[in-house]
DNA sequence: ATGAAATGTGACACCGGTGTCATAATGAGG
DNA sequence: CCTCATTATGACACCGGTGTCACATTTCAT
């Protein structure tokens, strides 16, 4: 089969590569009777336009890349669909690129990215959304980004965040008024902003409250499901048991539930279990889980929304964002 | 910031483009003196190529494009995981495309995204893999695609699929020898072949062990959560009460293990839950799922090797492989 | 009818690389 | 020292589009 090209097109329907461009982009300035010869030599053969060729005359992919290093599987899900609301909606297209955040190879494997594919823009989530190795490197690079649940404020780039530590107090802050004091709490990966976040809202619930904070109480989690499983087991063996556990997302929680479960404690009569995220698991187990809804999906949809703007040299206007984080109250807590 | 085009190294370096382009792509016939003096300058200058230019010349993108219209998203992120891993390993990357079979928009929309944005390659998982129109339209196009998971035997392009109708089998079968007689049964979508093929590996273990096949047994899901929630009511509405549940994929197992534990039934003393997939879920709650392990990423991963082989221009030899499914039982089943 | 403005069209350079081929420089063998 | 093969290098066309600008044609007010 031979390749149709723009060329082919014009000779075929005897006008100029340009008039047939100017047919492929809806320009002004074509005859309806061009307009419609041109249009008629695409169907009869066939034509699609190069996306590359086109690329390299705009300097544009119209493609967005996702970085991720995310545990959580539901996370990365999330923060997809919402990407990929705003580049449909705007005709560009979602490149997924998982890697590792530690081991050093992570600004040359960045850079061969960059250098096997053309990409207009790149959103950045947790924990690269706080790398400042990283935002150095494509801030040299000229390379446009938005980052997604980032602690770092005083960068003057695209932005939008929830408040984890906001949501953490009033999880905490509804333990308590339930009547818990006894709160022990799971601690997410190191590498993202969210886990010191969520800690410091625990805490600062706690003495708000008068309730002195006891780091005996404290696990450390990465936020998988396997890591809650390891603290669950360290939680559930303090004497005196803690009367509720708080971890910091849903996947944890629900490596607590599924220990609690299984050595015959009764949630929430027994043991309240609290998570983070509103992931879906939150309420696919029973009892399902009181958690945090993060709005992961709104987050990445507006940053990626502002990043395409700019790409396209409009003026952003505000670049940063806070959402609302939001109590959801389900089967999983109760009163001791 | 100025841009450094390969003819600003060029310049620079005091050698030809096409010398700097040779230095770039590992060419022989460089002297060593002028590779060394390159490759100085593209440190100096901070030089990246052009992807886009360079994909222009050599009329490729290395991009695969992944589409989906799936309700479970565990399933695409072990999709994403498995195509994933074989681009990297050839330098690719992975664009992904969610989009719906149904609605007639799904040649146009296909069509826009290979204007949008040039693809290499496609993988189609369920239910794509099995779309005839959609498979014409590519072969039409001259686009390069893999199977994942289809059906359709009689073609000739790149198939790799998990025996579910044997899988089916072996957890009905199961299901037979602990006890069970009295087995419901929840369908997958309609849309895709996988649930056809499970439906019947039921229906042959049944036959083979000579029970009679009960169609008021027999739910309508669609793999979702929420689905399952939908036919574990009407199915533990039946009198007498089956003795077990097959559900078609883990997420709907989930649902009726859920609206069990509710109702206060103890699984598996009270009722036996099976699933199919081994998806995370599986694990994470309690009691732990029985299920049939398919080897999503694994299928991924050899369609899209396979794909990236072909597009290459090697002969790829077998085009079609067939992997096996595996019984994992866990807590969910058991004797009536 | 006439000149100015608006509209339609094409020639040509350009985007930033790669492929082909001719030619220059180097090295081995006699 | 010369010939011939080998290695190194560059000129130039090309990939398939888009941007700029010049020019031809039409429209419209005077």
């Amino acid at each position: 089969m031979k390749k149709v090209t723009i060329n082919s097109v014009a000779t075929y329907a005897g006008v100029s590569k340009k008039t047939v461009s100017r047919v492929l982009n809806n320009e002004p300035n074509v005859s309806p009777a061009t307009r419609e010869k041109v249009l008629k030599v695409f169907k009869e053969l066939d034509y699609t336009p190069n996306p590359i060729a086109r690329g390299l005359a705009r300097n544009r992919s119209f493609i967005i890349g996702c970085l991720y290093d995310n545990p959580s599987k539901s996370y990365i899900t999330r923060v997809q669909s919402g990407a990929l609301e705003a580049c449909h909606k705007h005709n560009y297209n979602l490149l997924i690129h998982p890697c590792e955040l530690r081991g050093g190879a992570l600004i040359a494997n960045i850079e061969n990215l960059l250098t096997t594919s053309r990409l207009d823009g790149l959103v950045l989530t947790p924990p690269f959304s706080d790398s400042v190795e990283l935002i150095e490197f494509l801030k040299r690079k000229n390379v446009n980004y938005a980052r997604v649940a980032s602690a770092i404020e005083d960068d003057e780039s695209i932005s939008v965040r929830s408040n984890d530590e906001q949501g953490a107090f009033e999880i905490t802050e509804h333990l308590i008024e339930l009547g818990h004091s006894n709160i022990a709490f799971i601690k997410g990966h190191p590498d993202h902003s969210a886990t010191e976040q969520r800690f410091s809202g625990y805490q600062r619930a706690l003495s708000t409250h008068n309730i002195a904070f006891n780091n005996a109480l404290v696990a450390e989690g990465n936020f998988s499901y396997h890591s809650g499983a390891d603290s669950a087991k360290a939680i559930l063996d303090i004497t005196p048991r803690p009367s509720a556990v708080f971890a910091s997302n849903d996947y944890m929680a629900a490596a607590v539930l599924k220990l609690a479960t299984q050595r015959h404690l009764k949630v929430p009569e027994d043991i309240s279990i609290a998570g983070f995220d509103n992931a879906p698991i939150a309420r696919h187990i029973w009892p399902g889980l009181t958690t945090i809804a993060q709005p992961v999906e709104e987050m990445t949809r507006q940053a990626v929304e502002l990043l395409i703007n700019q790409i396209g040299g409009a003026d952003v206007g505000v670049l940063q964002t806070t959402l609302e984080a939001k109590l959801i109250t389900r089967e999983s807590t109760a009163k001791p």
